[in-house]
DNA sequence: CATGAATGAGTGTTCATTCAT
DNA sequence: CATGAATGAACACTCATTCAT
């Protein structure tokens, strides 16, 4: 049941070896780092790094797509705890939390993967993440933990927008603030004028 | 007492042309386009453009000020109708619209200015916006239709984080989302667990 | 008094399929194919191909061989003609045809070739192109077809330089024309003067 | 009555001695010179190649442009003098002899087009040459020196297929074939089947 | 003071060739 | 003996910046 086709064990080794490396480097020197800087770091030669894919923006693809991997995972794992009687709200603040957190630690790969037009997600990604998000939220409305408008998109937007790149902190304040449209949106909105 | 150098009036209108043509082409072409482009679409040779801006961070960072100074004008301009009677929850909803809008319309100039490590406001604007925003703040909280612990810098956050890439309905749902922050403050966070 | 070394029947089999490929991804992609393009045509790996040939320059220089092979065994079948009795100046024309319309199927291979420097003809095909050529030539004067001046080297000429990169009827009018000489030489050559 | 723009006597002294290099450097080291190289050669760093030629094309393009010059000025002379009564086969001989001993002395410049699809002739200089070209043929064709089914597309065909990477005796006897078909047409061509 | 030609280090990418598996 | 992963020197081209005109 293993992939296409086996890939040697050096490949393999190679193949996270650059992972880690582009993660590594473009986390510390930005989006522009050279494919150069990163084969060094990853101890092979740019041509290596090429074999293994075949563009700047693949490159910078693969490892947004382990990010986002992490976190669909994460997302697949509340759901089944929803599943099995965890509180959906409870959840979803310690999902947005979690997830806030590892952007942060990945925001500059964000970056590069903007500058480069590398796709976020895949479409397989996007429909767990959906299916599993769906759930949980269906449940916290049930629960009236919920605004009964939010939808999967909102939290979508809560992982692209949050301050990747504040402290602590800052992102703590800022989660406080976006949750509560969550739980109560503003009705007055406009109401003022 | 004027300006340090009276500054002769061609030299000014240059000035103003490549701010012009750096904003519009920054915005069309993203934060990478040529300086050559810049020059070229101002009507001005690069060499005029490196008399008036030394490094292309520091025209990146003109672009970003005029950016900044309107918002500034705006707030300062919200504070005073506040001081004159408006309603300052109002005046908050007004310009956290406008605010968005318009980083909307700069938003690959912002890029730019991350990519480039160009400062997005200086000292004294910062100095004047807080002035002002701290007004409006400390009336809506008076009037009770702001939550206390609101600060300056959660609306900076508002501005900074808002999806200015995205389509306007977007942009609008956030807004929306974010905005109930300020009003009330999930109590619950951290509850379910 | 086999070959040097009995050569495996897969080997050979490799072999016929690599040049094959080559022949054909020159043809089709020019002279500058990479050998892996040629390689995955093949159906092998690299490897494979650097063991048969240790040099892009050794393998493009095969396939060449392999075309001037052909061209040699005409000419040789067309003097054995010649020798059974028939009309020499007619071969000369029918070769020439051939001649060029096989070198114009495979112009991008001796593109490749003059590329890298490989060579056309190995000494011993040369020496047997030259022999039948000279009977074919000896005949076609005797007959009083063809000028007495009219050499082997006129016939290589022929071949390296008709424009094998054009239209057949364009190649067609450059041959009437050049066998034109073969048969009456303009006296008048700089007889205007 | 100058060209567009006046251009810069430095630039205009870069520019020719670009071209210089070019040429001298594609003839050397054949069609694949480096553009570093060619810049090394010209004294100039590789940007100012790319500000007078932005392709590596281009560049080549102009230097046959400058090839091609010549022979159209050739022929256009040629022509005139055929008007002031000068023998005009005569004339085609010289000139066939001329041109191709101009091609000869460029021959890498042409393989180095031909492998980058770089144009031989501009649209006007192909006017000029057919225009000329045609007087002259005319006028040979009406003296009954020349074989009135002669193109000027024949001619082309001459300097296009001329062995220009052989020895001037080849070349000399390659002209004395080609220009036989000029004056008389083998009308033995497929007879002896 | 403006111009725009020149600079040259740097970028992503390719490809003939080698060699561990 | 085949495989295909790894190598690394090249290459065409870009662009912020400098400086002669």
């Amino acid at each position: 049941m293993a992939g296409s086709r086996p890939l040697r064990a050096d490949a393999v080794r190679n193949r996270t070896k650059i992972l880690a490396a582009a993660r590594e480097q473009i986390t510390r020197h930005g989006p522009d780092v050279p494919m150069d800087a990163i084969a060094e770091a990853a101890g092979v030669a740019v041509g290596t790094l090429y074999r293994h894919f075949p563009t700047k923006t693949d490159l910078v693809g693969a490892v947004i797509a382990e990010h986002s991997e992490i976190i669909t995972g994460e997302i697949e794992a509340a759901a089944a705890r929803v599943g099995e009687g965890s509180r959906a709200m409870a959840e979803i603040t310690r999902l947005a939390e979690r997830t806030v957190e590892a952007s942060a630690r990945d925001r500059s790969v964000k970056a590069a993967a903007q500058t480069l037009g590398a796709a976020h997600w895949t479409e397989q990604q996007e429909e767990r993440f959906r299916g599993a998000m769906e759930r949980i939220i269906a449940a916290a409305v049930s629960d009236g933990d919920l605004h009964p408008d939010v939808t999967v998109d909102d939290f979508l937007m809560l992982i692209l927008t949050a301050p990747t790149d504040q402290e602590p902190a800052v992102r703590d304040r800022w989660l406080t603030l976006f949750l509560a449209g969550f739980t109560v949106q503003s009705r007055e909105r406009n109401a003022g004028d």
